[in-house]
DNA sequence: ACAATCTGGTCTCTTCATGCAACTGTATTT
DNA sequence: AAATACAGTTGCATGAAGAGACCAGATTGT
């Protein structure tokens, strides 16, 4: 059986949990491109439908997406971002933007993120302090927070033990 | 068998074939944190030996992670962060900032990502425009970039007819 | 009015990935 | 020299994923 995150004290976990498996985020991405119906995902996706059908109602529970219905009877649904998935644009912009300079290369992206007025090209998503100034991989550091349980702390104490070891 | 996203013109799934699953996300995570042996990795993760190898090499394949030799013949391994991995600390703070805010919630954060100097906390990722305005979700829009295939300008272009249907 | 089609699934079957546990061959430590 | 740590490999049982057929109700075309 796949492992679960359900109980981990951590939300890289959690929200990994939450978004299900792979195909999720490319159901997400068709979402923003405008995708609504059924349909829509099925031939952009070229899923299969079991397995879309899973998907879609994981998306729902974890309140990612919501179901309202389209026809009169209740036959015709579509499927709406809710707040909190409206909230993954960042997510997949990050990872829209990783593969634009990794995989693809400047010049070559598939598909542009751009702002509506102006139609011109979002900036590259950065790490910023408080105060707006850009951080590097290198200033930045993992702490414990509020929320930090027993096994997370004393995870942050061993790597403190870290360079100890050859 | 899994469907492979290895030919797509996206950068989202290029970018999610590169990682290759879920526990791939959370490898990283782990090398963020620090871990950098197997042992470090398997104990962190409780994810199995064969599974973590398989894991270890797809990411050693596809440039996010190297092998140094630790050992002076080789059987001491450490695997690190190539500047193609490092670049995913965004997407990773991403993840990690979504998971806090709709799975924890504000003052509940498990791990906080702070700055190595001050100790404060970083800001929360926004989408902006080139010169610096905050952009929300309604505020973007996505276009055929210089790489879109003719798959992908068909599928804008069945996007503006997208009204048309009830 | 009636057939054809669309929509949003469910069901079955096969294949594959996962997790577990045992085992292996070097290194290092004592 | 023996024990233990390291970084895996191998084999096996199980469950999940994917392909494709099938289906009931709603809608559309003629």
């Amino acid at each position: 059986m796949r492992r679960r995150f359900d109980e981990e004290n951590c939300s890289v976990a959690r929200a990994l949990e939450a978004l299900g498996d792979w195909w999720t985020l490319l159901i997400i991405r068709e979402a923003f491109l405008g995708a609504r119906r059924f349909a829509d995902f099925e031939s952009a996706l070229s899923i299969s439908k079991n397995v879309l059908t899973k998907r879609l109602r994981h998306l729902v529970e974890h309140d990612v997406l919501t179901t309202v219905d389209a026809g009169r009877f209740g036959s015709r649904l579509e499927y709406q971002l809710t707040p909190r998935g409206k909230d993954l644009m960042v997510l997949v912009t990050a990872l829209r933007q990783w593969g634009d300079r990794w995989v693809f290369g400047p010049g070559q992206e598939p598909v542009l993120v751009c702002e509506r007025g102006s139609g011109r090209p979002v900036g590259r998503l950065r790490v910023q302090a408080e105060d707006g100034r850009s951080l590097a991989a290198r200033d930045l550091e993992l702490r414990p927070g509020p929320g930090a349980d027993e096994t997370t702390l004393r995870r942050f104490e061993a790597l403190g033990r870290v360079d100890r070891r050859r």
